[in-house]
DNA sequence: TGTATTTTATTTGTCGACAAGATTTTCTGA
DNA sequence: TCAGAAAATCTTGTCGACAAATAAAATACA
């Protein structure tokens, strides 16, 4: 467990922070450090093997991203997945879909689709390995390269939001359940594909939209019994 | 200039870095600190009378937020505004001028109402008395307030970014030019708060993006001389 | 035995100090 | 005079320590 950090406190300057944010930011990402439990600052410092100074930043930076809630003066805590509100994050999801989609059907150069075909390989080739860890990981970097495609900052970095949140969610879906892996979410992706190569804006979009409601719906199945109000943008 | 920090170091525990992260934030917006230009934290912390550590904290909070960029062992600087890509701004900004407006006519119950039309109050007022500067913050409100009515944190967050950063573009626009100010902007906001109080989605969503469109059109007629790609969503 | 109050312990926010990088200045040799 | 190397200065990242705020434990009291 600890061998992020050998005894000897040679570090490069300035690494601290970035280790401990990857780190910490991953187990929270992947559930290894559950939601809602307590963060003890003392404790990472000594498995990093750094002053608490470093970890305290790297907490900042994560409360920053909503990944943790600090109560002041009393402890800091990994944020809890509001299952209440799903149906809010999906609205925002399916619509970051839809808008990253068309953008690149609309902005994409040529070494945008080399990247996009690239990740869409190690996706279908995660599926094809039925790993569902993988799966989630390429999932997630085939949309931002398409996102980056479509050349807005703005959408990217409140896309990447979502899609981190996401992991979260669907880890808990596949922790739950040994599902045979859509294979037909790597047909969706080529069509994709194809629609922003034609630089057919209103099918990318379409396709975003339909290949993102899917995943919902299949997520939502499981996860939450309850109604979502579904909304037309 | 030192008026925030006396010379008796008598704060509250934990009130340093909120001090700091909203003095600096609202300098930032405001164009006090002009973008682009270095930050010292000593003199920071000169200034505000407390140590470097919590100046530090509140500067990796302005970074996670994008106001401020961090040079890994060399100096932090105010975000520079990004004129060249400008148009991204405003297609994001739009687009969630757009959606929370929709979400508010679906969502909204009576106490969010009440809410909106006093801000939208205090928006008028600003108008009437040619305050530039009230009427960015009271429009902004007016937004947000519409935002909340729709019931969608990420969407709220994410659009609180956006207008944040649109302060700066605004104050700019203010600074250049004195002009009439637009009382135009009062009597859309009238018939938006109609289509929402009436439940009309599609109305209120329109009257949003006409509404963001004109803002837009306004503000890019003065600052970038060059063209924006329209993108229709 | 259960509740209120004091004591102790834990944890967080802040501080001053120091050392590693980077920047500027000074010095050297052509 | 100017380019390059060396030294001095400045700024940042990290550390250990301390004090305030909170939580936990112990005690007193009914």
């Amino acid at each position: 467990m600890e061998l992020e950090a050998a005894t000897g406190s040679d570090r490069k300057r300035g690494s601290g922070v970035k280790l401990a944010y990857d780190v910490l930011r991953d187990e929270i990402l992947d559930l290894v450090l559950q939601p809602g439990s307590a963060i003890d600052e003392v404790q990472l410092a000594e498995r990093f093997n750094m002053s608490r100074t470093p970890i305290r930043e790297a907490l900042v930076r994560l409360a920053a991203e909503g990944l943790i809630q600090t109560l002041p003066n009393r402890s800091t805590l990994v944020a809890p997945i509001d299952f209440l509100n799903m149906h809010t994050y999906f609205d925002a999801l399916v619509l970051m879909y839809r808008v990253t989609t068309k953008l690149a059907a609309q902005h994409h150069r040529s070494p945008d689709l080399a990247l996009i075909k690239e990740k869409q390989i190690q996706f279908a080739d995660a599926v094809k390995a039925q790993d569902a860890l993988a799966m989630i990981a390429t999932n997630a970097e085939f949309h931002l390269a398409i996102a980056e495609a479509g050349r807005n900052t703005h959408f990217v970095s409140f896309f990447k939001r979502l899609l981190d949140e996401g992991r979260r969610i669907l880890r808990l879906y596949y922790q739950s359940y040994e599902d045979r892996l859509p294979h037909r979410f790597v047909q969706e992706h080529e069509d994709m594909i194809s629609a922003i190569e034609n630089r057919n804006l209103e099918l990318a979009e379409e396709l975003a939209r339909d290949h993102a409601e899917q995943i919902v719906a299949q997520v939502q199945k499981l996860l939450v019994p309850g109604e979502r109000l579904k909304i037309e943008i």
